[in-house]
RNA sequence: GGGCGGCUAGCUCAGCUGGUCAGAGCGUCUCGCUUACACCGAGAAGGUCGGGGGUUCGAAACCCUCGCCGCCCA
């Protein structure tokens, strides 16, 4: 027998280890299966599983499990990225807490051997933990982004762009880490406003002494570096200057005042200082007036060597604050006034201020692989989920820059390019080829370096989607596999990966699509609506969760949530009502097998005689067809409450109780067909709940396998089920129907009216219909005991007797003795306030000729119906108070 | 500045292409140890669907506008 609750702590790593060694987490072998595969959006090496995670893959598992067990050839391949920076920057600190020498002290290769030594003993943690969620992935086929296979792809992929001159090599500004000294892209930086100053600067007009100009800045320490004086051309304060020159403090450097429109007249003073080596906007003046771009920054934004000495060293901060003073020493500081701006911030950290910072670094045209990438969306080749996010993407993907992809990093793909020793590069896939490229080139054998910088990594996991399954290779799996049917992820990374794997893949794989559905979820914040971190320490582990409440409530939650546009508040209140669900639908099979309910070799639910069984096999095909509708469509939510209003209200609420006096009746055939029918449904529970509860679901598989005909296999790999749509049974809803609301009605007015709980009245049948007459006897012992009553039998509505509506029937309890009379008026008379409100909306709705003209017919019929229903009820309501009047 | 979401019972949210859609869960209150389940059962209270206009025979749902709250991009 089973135990009264399920114990997720003992049966989840049984189960996982025995479906991971039934080999159902493989793609079925069978060619006839169509394929399905999803690729795991890729965790950082570094990553530990947070609740994000959690639904996220929750959501990929259920569509695996869903279509797996329709028979496609499923395939969830699972995986990591090697995540630069964040490991670099791991492995630094590790080597710093113990004690050792730094990493450039320790020289490239013995550095990235460390790594790769972090990476063997503690990185993938995350992919141990997605087992604990149940996660269904094909671990024989795991990926990491500098994998032999996936690194080969990269070069692949760089070699050929470069060869189609969609990847060059470029001095421009780039979005500079000084810190970490690298590059990042302009997706890593964070743009954050901050309390700041705007300082005015008098600059001396060369050739008219004690005339100067006024130019505001908010970064003073810059100055050093001004090639330029901008105002706007149509500002008339300074139109006699344009052409002259000023004379930069503390430099010397005789710059032009040049006219320009992006000078705002509004703006501090209308003069601006233009410095091309540190501000992208005052790059591109600089371009349109051939000004030199002259940095005066070293790498880890200290001022270099072109500063004049007194400043040479400083951090940029306390050059900062030298300057100021020093220009109110000349008395050339106009003012300051306090600013709030924006500064960009290094989006990992929001720490580090980010520097425009002039070098040499490697782009991608994202332009050029932009254009295709849009289309497809446009024609509908992948569609976004829901659809609101393609708008997203086209914002970006058409407004798109130049995609800086080297990075000054050591862990990651090295940049396959080799430099001669006057500067020409060759790009290639391996040294040997760099080197014959050289000597063709050359005519003879030259030495060559390869470049020191790896490549973003963004780049390879752009790549992700045929990477994996294989290319440059022709695999069998590439074929098969590529293009993958769905990715789930988050909108916070349409940006970054979504947009980036739809570029590179239709460019690599001949036009076609990377996936064709993108199914976007929401970001799960704490109850409170804030987002969790860290350092809020709001943060939910999602391993304590399934801890404490098992992995199937936390994923039935947050697939219940998942509808949620872009925030869902997790609360421990609402995943533990799931684990009641759990435990729920544990007892109804507790209580089918207490009862015999054992599945029945060859058992047709098509041939069920009695009225409850018809019913709930009517219920069944509903929700069959409402969660297979919904899986289908990736809406998950919808099958969630599909299933949980199936389960909780329609078959332990109704189905089991109604079916407790036929499971013990004398009636043999129907016993034995309720027992049929019971398992028969609560097996196709087990089914249809699989996907989102995969643990008890298999696990309730197995404790019923051991009775009634043998399983052909585990749950995971059981076929989803089929109904006919003659399942359906609406005499047999209509009957049910009565006899639930027969009961509810009782029930209510027993509650209302305060009958003690142990009184048994008899309950009257009024007024109903032969059909009526029928089902109500025909499930009296269900009634009797479920609304507590000691019998049932025609009547008429004797004196005292408390009448009641149930479906058009008018039913009594004989109760005068047991309640309070004035009670009974009142709830008469609330009754009949609302027949009377309600026939008086209809009424003035069927008076209105406008609509009884122009709205369609079965509406006006419709509300016909209801009003004459309302009209009965309510004059037979009257009588039953007219009488109570006469008796009181 | 541009764009996108949200504003429905005390709380968290469903309500698709306008006509039983005013709902669910939790919480609250009142009953109940009825032999599957107290991680339960029964019943109840609670909302003029952010404000204001408009379209329509009919709007929580469509349009306009205003107001908050949040996110993304400049």
């Amino acid at each position: 027998m089973l135990d009264k609750t399920f114990d997720p702590v003992t049966v989840e790593p049984r189960l996982y280890a025995k479906w991971e060694a039934s080999g159902a987490f493989a793609p079925r072998d069978d060619p006839d299966a169509a394929p399905y595969s999803i690729v795991i959006p890729p965790p950082n090496v570094t990553g530990s599983l947070h609740i994000g995670h959690a639904l996220n893959n929750t959501l990929q598992d259920i569509l695996i499990r869903f279509q797996r067990m329709r028979g496609k050839a499923a395939l969830w391949l699972p995986g990591t990225d090697h995540a630069g920076i964040a490991t670099q920057m791991v492995v630094e600190r590790q080597l710093a807490e113990s004690g050792n020498i730094s990493r450039r002290d320790m020289g490239r290769d013995e550095f990235v051997a460390k790594v790769w030594e972090w990476k063997a003993k503690s990185g993938g943690q995350i992919v141990r933990q997605l087992r604990r969620l149940g996660a269904s992935c094909d671990w024989s086929r795991e990926r990491f982004t500098l994998d032999e296979g996936l690194s080969a792809a990269v070069r692949r992929v760089f070699v050929t762009l470069h060869k189609q001159g969609l990847i060059y090599r470029a001095k421009r500004l780039v979005n500079w880490q000084p810190a970490l000294q690298t590059a990042v892209s302009d997706l890593e930086v964070v743009n954050l406003e901050v309390a700041g100053s705007m300082w005015r600067f008098r600059y001396p007009i060369e050739g008219e002494p004690g005339r100067h100009i006024v130019v505001a800045t908010t970064r003073p320490e810059t100055m050093l570096g001004d090639t330029a004086v901008a105002v706007h051309p149509d500002d008339t304060r300074y139109a006699d200057l344009v052409g002259k020159q000023v004379r930069l403090p503390f430099v010397g450097r005789l710059i032009p005042i040049i006219a320009d429109d992006y000078a705002d007249p509004e703006k501090g003073s209308g003069a601006v200082k233009i410095t091309p080596a540190h501000d992208f906007n005052d790059f591109k003046v600089g371009q349109r007036h051939n000004l030199a771009a002259i940095n005066v920054f070293t790498p880890d934004a200290k001022l270099n060597e072109v500063a004049p000495p007194q400043y040479r060293g400083l951090d940029r901060f306390e050059a900062r604050k030298k300057i100021v003073a020093d220009m109110d020493a000349l008395g050339l500081l106009e003012g300051v006034d306090p600013n709030r701006m924006t500064v960009p911030y290094d989006e990992k950290s929001k720490l580090v201020v980010i520097e425009p910072y002039l070098t040499d670094q490697w782009y991608v045209d994202a332009a050029a692989l932009a254009g295709p990438a849009l289309r497809a969306v446009e024609e509908g080749r992948t569609v976004f989920q829901p659809k609101a996010w393609e708008k997203t993407y086209y914002e970006w993907l058409r407004n798109i820059e130049p995609w800086c992809v080297s990075r000054q990093l050591w862990w990651g793909h090295r940049i396959p390019a080799w430099y001669a020793a006057d500067g020409t590069v060759f790009v290639e896939e391996t040294e040997a080829e760099a080197r014959a490229a050289a000597r063709a080139h050359f005519g003879h054998d030259e030495p060559l370096t390869q470049d020191e910088d790896v490549l973003d990594t963004w780049f390879s996991s752009g790549l992700w989607p045929f990477s994996t399954l294989g290319w440059p290779q022709h695999t069998r799996d590439l074929e098969r596999f590529y293009p993958t049917a769905a990715l789930v992820t988050s909108f916070d990374i349409i940006f970054f990966w979504v947009a980036r794997m739809m570029m590179l893949g239709i460019h690599f794989m001949n036009g076609e699509v990377p996936f064709r559905k993108v199914v976007i979820n929401a970001l799960i914040r704490d109850e409170k609506g804030q987002k969790m971190s860290k350092t809020k320490g709001n943060v939910v582990d999602p391993l304590e969760l399934i801890d404490e409440y098992g992995a199937d409530a936390l994923r039935f939650t947050v697939t219940a949530m998942s509808g949620q546009a872009r925030d869902i508040r997790l609360s421990r209140q609402r995943i533990e009502g799931y684990r009641n669900f759990g435990t729920k639908l544990w007892n109804a099979a507790r209580f089918c097998q207490m009862n015999g309910c054992e599945r029945v070799e060859g058992f047709d639910p098509g041939g069920v005689r009695h009225v409850l069984n018809r019913w709930v096999r009517g219920e069944a095909f509903k929700v069959w067809r409402e969660v297979t509708d919904a899986l289908d469509d990736a809406r998950f939510d919808e099958a969630a409450a599909a299933l949980y209003r199936f389960i909780w209200n329609v078959f332990c609420d109704w189905h089991l109780e109604l079916a407790k006096p036929l499971l013990a009746g004398a009636d043999a055939v129907a016993a034995a067909e309720t027992r049929a029918t019971t398992a028969w449904t609560l097996d196709l529970i087990l089914k249809l709940l699989h996907p989102i509860m995969p643990f008890m679901t298999e696990e309730l598989w197995e404790k019923t396998a051991t009775a009634g005909p043998p399983r052909d296999s585990m749950l995971i790999a059981a076929p989803w089920p089929e109904l006919p749509a003659a399942y359906a049974d609406s005499a047999a809803e209509a009957e049910i129907g009565l006899v639930i609301a027969a009961i509810g009605e009782g029930r209510s007015v027993r509650a209302e009216l305060n009958v003690p709980p142990a009184a048994r009245p008899a309950l009257l049948v009024v007024e109903a219909g032969p059909r009526q007459r029928r089902v109500l006897k025909e499930n009296a012992e269900a009634i009797l005991r479920m609304l507590r009553v000691s019998e049932l039998r025609v009547g008429v509505a004797e004196r005292g007797a408390v009448p009641f509506i149930a479906e058009g029937a008018t039913l009594a309890l004989p109760i005068a003795d047991l309640i309070d009379l004035a009670a009974e008026r009142a709830r008469l008379g609330k009754e009949i306030s609302a027949l009377s409100a309600e026939i008086e909306r209809i009424s003035k709705k069927l008076a209105n000729a406008d609509f009884v003209a122009r709205a369609p017919e079965e509406v006006v019929d419709e509300n016909r119906e209801r009003l004459a229903e309302a009209e009965a009820s309510r004059t037979r309501l009257e009588g039953a108070l007219e009488r109570l009047e006469a008796a009181g």
